[in-house]
Formats: C-alpha cells, structure tokens, sequence
DNA sequence: TCAAAAGTGTTATCCTTACACCCATGT
DNA sequence: ACATGGGTGTAAGGATAACACTTTTGA
C-alpha cells in the first residue's frame, strides 16, 4: 500500500509600507460574497523546481510586484478540515510564506483589476498596534471574553493553565508585551472563541457577539499572524526592513516604518542611535523636500552591512 | 487543467544527548549498502490529522521512543532532482522535523534491530565541534579548498562575493565564528564541491580528494544541518535544553549537554548564574553519586519557569 | 513668532565577561 | 596529602534606557 498524493498549494503574506500603514495584500476583498484572503497559487512540480520559484514567478506574473526578501513560514497538514460543505474532501497541503515588497500609489489600481488590494494589516490584528498606547478592546473585549473562557474550565489546574497562557500572550499581570508573541495570542482568541473563524471553523458553537478584527477565508489569518510574528522577530537581526523602503529615505521614515511593523513606539534618540552604531546607513548627502518643518537629512541603505556585519539589526529597546 | 499531486515525505532529525556526546539518530547505518539516513516516513493525509501526529505515531510505533520536543524545520520541494537512476521520477515534498528524545543503553539493542542508530553527530558535521578549539581541518581542508573555490571565478566581483560568503560562515579574519550558521556552512561546503553528496548530486563533477564529514543519503545531511543550526539557536530563548536531560541531573552534567550541543566550551561560573538568574531548575536535595571528585548537588528543571518566564533560555556568552 | 519636525549630549543602571580562589570527597 | 571535580565573590567595561534641550524650516 502506497502513500496517497495531495496536492499542495502556496500561501503569501506579501508585505509592504507606505507611511506610518503596515499593508498586507490580500485578494477577493471590497463587496465580492468572499472574505479576504491572502494571495493563492497551487504549486505545479512539473513547472517549477522549488516552490520559491513558483511563488516569484506567478505573483509577479500576476500584480507585476517585485518580490524582494522571500521567507517559508510553515507547512499546514490539516486543511482538510477547511473543505467547503459541497467540494468533495481532497487533501491539500499548504506552504505559508512571507514576502516583503514595495507599493505606490500606481499600483494600486493595476491590482484592483485583479480583485487584490493592499490593506492595513491591523484591520485583521487590531489588538497588535500599541503604536498609540495600550488598544482599548484589549482590556474591553479581549480580557473580558479570555476570563470567561478560563472560568469554563471552574477553577482546576486545566483553569490555571488557561490563565498562564493568557498571561504570557498579552502580558497581564507583571509580565511586558511582547510584540513577536503574534501568533500565540491569534490561536488563543481563537481556541476561546473571539474570532469569527473559530465558529466557521466547528471549534466553537457561537459566534463571538463583537468581532476581533476583521477574519479571513479558512486559516489565513494564521498563516497572516505567522508572518507578522517572523517579521517582527527578523528586523531585529537582519536588516530585511530596507526591503520595505525606497532607496532613499530620512531617518524618520525608517522609524515610522519600524514602528509600524513592531506596532509599538520607539525613542527617537536611541532608536538614532542604534541605526548609526550599526552603521546601517549612509548619508545621501541630499535633503528631503520639508513636509512641514525642518527639511530631513536622506539616507540610504549601507549594503556593505550584509558581508560586514552579517546580523545587523534593529534590536528595539523599549519606549 | 489542474495541479499535479505529489507525495510527501516526513524527515526527522532525531536528537539525544548522552555524556558529552550528542546524537542523532540514523537508519541503515552499519555495513548496510546504503548511506546512512535520516529516519523517514510518507505521510498519509487519510490516516493522520497532521504532520506532527503522524511523524509522532510512526517513531514511537518503529522505535518506542517517546519524542519530547517537536518542531517543523522546513519543506522542500525540490526532491525530484534527487530520484535513483533506475525510479520513476515522481514528485516528493519533504517535511523536515526536529524532535528531542532521551536515550539510554537500553534503546541501543532494539534500535540496531530496526537497522537504527545513535550516532555522534559531529561524525557528520566534524567543523561544527570547537569545545576542544578550532577544530584543526578547518584551517588545513575547509578554508585552503574554499580558497580554490573562490578563485576558479577569477578575481572579480563574484570572487569578491564569494570571499565575503566564506568570511560570513566561517568567521575568517575579524568575524567571531556564529555557531548558529550550521546551515550557511554546509551550503558552502556543498556548492564548492567539498563534500561528497555534491558530487552524487551532479552539483560538481568530481568527488572531494578529503571526504568532510560523512555522508548522508539525498540531502539529510542538510537536513541535518538545518535541526541543528535551529536547535544551536533554540536554547538561548526556550528551555528546551531539559528535553534532553534525565529528571534529576548536576549542573556539571548540564553545562556539558550545552556544550555538546553549542559545539562550544562554556565558562563555568558564567553558565551557573546564567541558570540560577533564569531560575531554571531547582534543587532536589539529593546528591549525585561522586564520579571521582567532591560530589554534586542534584537539581531538577523548574516546568513553572513555562510560565513565569516565558522566553527563559541561556543565552550563551563567551569562552 | 509660532508650530512642526529634525537633530544632539549626557548620565544612571544593568548585564556581560573575566578573573582567582576555596570546598568536599575518594584514593 | 593529593587529585578531581564542585562551587562561589567581585570588579571592570560595555550596552541599554531614560532624561531635555537646540535647530531649521514653512506658514
């Protein structure tokens, strides 16, 4: 008896910034009967060798985008689950990856033809943008639907466990927010409920009453969560955030860019600093057009950076 | 017209520690025509939810061996390349998985029944080993054969590019050698020509006068290469280390699974406040039974650290 | 002259690293 | 008593985090 086949097909989170909006395209948005979901292509082995040529190749044969830094998320097994009630259950396996770009105003309508937008990203995971402080639904909705979802359980050891997740995800107590912990709060929301897909999913009876976030089609808000944790943990080792900026750019942009993928505010001054001793960048010599004050000093990436100091990142302190 | 199907293959690195030594666990080892491999395992979507139940259920049914930690690594999909001379070539995805275990003498016997092994890992990855210093082929095979590598495209930018990948991964000149870029180094090694499986591969055509390492079957050994680069990187920030560790251990015998399994020797006094800053383990109480000196305390791993601590590892320092 | 954003200088604190010595046991 | 490994105290240096103020432009 031999293994049975399965066909596989390929997930990207394809990220981009413009301005202080951390973007995520997705496809089949704005008033069609579907929800968003990220872009999908099967994989054809025949075609292509690796599933990274694959991905390249059919997003930009598709939305003319340059894909820049390429990343392999995870490989989901159990999407059988995820099978429409008619479709007959076939067996798919599916690729995550996360791919960073740049976009333009020009863009955008080229992409609407093809049913796909750029949107900001925390429509989908508003609790994770600290940017202006502590999001209210955090300690109005989520803490509220978390507790009764520990209380569930009556007050055993199954209850303390809850609690000691809920605890470590969104940094109740004494324990700080961890901006990389994406993933384990989006499963915990889900596990208790929270979000929409669990009960499209079976995992629950209900339907939350408010919903957290915007959902997605089947697991895509996962493999989404997935990406936006690996890239927050990347920028602090690598420098991948260039891939996100015009070659050109003031200091200030590269922080707006920053923060809006970490979600949270920086220092100025020591965020300043950690890029000059990091020696990340250089002066054009150029100044920015003053978009209302002191006209900005403009920058560009160093590449030298990558064969000198191989894991030059941004290590965020706090503030 | 639709996408073709494939099979999918689970790949594990199965890893122990023992003494100072860290294993892996191979199959078709010893005497066998057969390289050694890593165990391996189709995975069947109609029998199993998900990869990890399914790679769980076929060690633990094959080998008994109750797998700890389980993480996926990676998925590749360019298998085809690597079909036998007389097969079909049908289209293999392979998942590869990283899981911690423990082992005793007792295994040994039931294993070499199955055609499976414990073997040192640095048998494979002989250049990864620096507890006892520099190992010496790096300077007498590795980097004089790199050297020729970075020559045979003369003198030009792509030699430049070249030089500057070796210094990255090997640490030459002013670069500290990284013991997480176990992957980056095989790479190397591989596209230079100097380890065996290139050749097999048609990547070069001839095989390496000094064979680096043995070899493994298809591409486990970067397989390998991958679980261990991930596993080097996974201690410093989870506690995973105590996956390997009987339930009561000293904090000598501690230090020295670090070591085997960083590749590095470690400073004594540093890695003990390292561990007790980290409130990591705690004493049981009882005393080791002397093994020729003065006898050591026994401590056992703290599981509370799981939620308290969240990100606790040991976040080596130097020497 | 005032608003808005750019840009800089300094200090306290903590963590990392390195150093050298004493202790308890078996032979 | 000595060899073997177990176990600790402390000080220097560097990185991090927090502080507030000056500069340059456009309106």
């Amino acid at each position: 008896m031999t293994a049975e086949t399965v066909e596989i097909g390929l997930n990207a989170a394809i990220v981009a910034v413009t301005g202080a909006s951390p973007l995520i395209l997705v496809v089949g948005a704005e008033g069609a009967l579907q929800r968003d979901g990220l872009p999908f292509g099967p994989f054809d082995p025949g075609r292509h060798r690796t599933f990274e040529t694959s991905l390249r190749d059919s997003v930009e044969r598709q939305t003319a985008l340059a894909l820049g830094y390429i990343e392999q998320l995870y490989t989901f097994g159990d999407r059988g689950r995820h099978r429409l009630p008619g479709e007959r259950a076939k067996h798919m396996v599916s690729v995550g990856y996360l791919a960073l770009t740049r976009t333009d105003a020009e863009d955008s309508g080229r992409l609407t033809e093809q049913g796909a937008a750029f949107r900001d990203w925390y429509r989908y995971l508003p609790w994770e943008d600290w940017r202006q402080g502590r999001p209210k639904l955090i300690d109005e909705i989520i803490l509220p639907g978390l507790s009764r979802w520990e209380k569930e359980v009556g007050t055993g050891e199954r209850a303390a466990a809850r609690t000691a997740r809920v605890r470590l995800a969104f940094g109740t107590s004494d324990l700080p927010w961890d901006e990389e912990r994406v993933l384990e709060r989006y499963e915990l929301l889900y596990e208790a409920g929270l979000v929409a897909e669990a009960a499209e999913d079976g995992h629950v009876a209900e339907r939350p009453e408010v919903a957290l976030g915007q959902t997605m089609r089947h697991d895509h808000r996962r493999i989404f969560a997935t990406a936006v944790a690996r890239l927050r943990g990347k920028i602090k080792y690598r420098p991948v955030i260039f891939e996100l900026m015009p070659p050109d750019f003031t200091l200030t942009a590269l922080q707006t860019t920053v923060e809006a993928i970490s979600g949270r505010h920086l220092h100025k001054q020591n965020f300043r600093r950690l890029v000059e001793a990091n020696q990340l960048v250089e002066p054009t010599g150029e100044m920015a057009v003053a978009t209302g004050g002191r006209p900005a000093a403009l920058f560009r990436f160093r590449r030298q950076v990558l064969a000198e100091r191989p894991s030059a990142g941004l290590k965020l302190g706090g503030r």
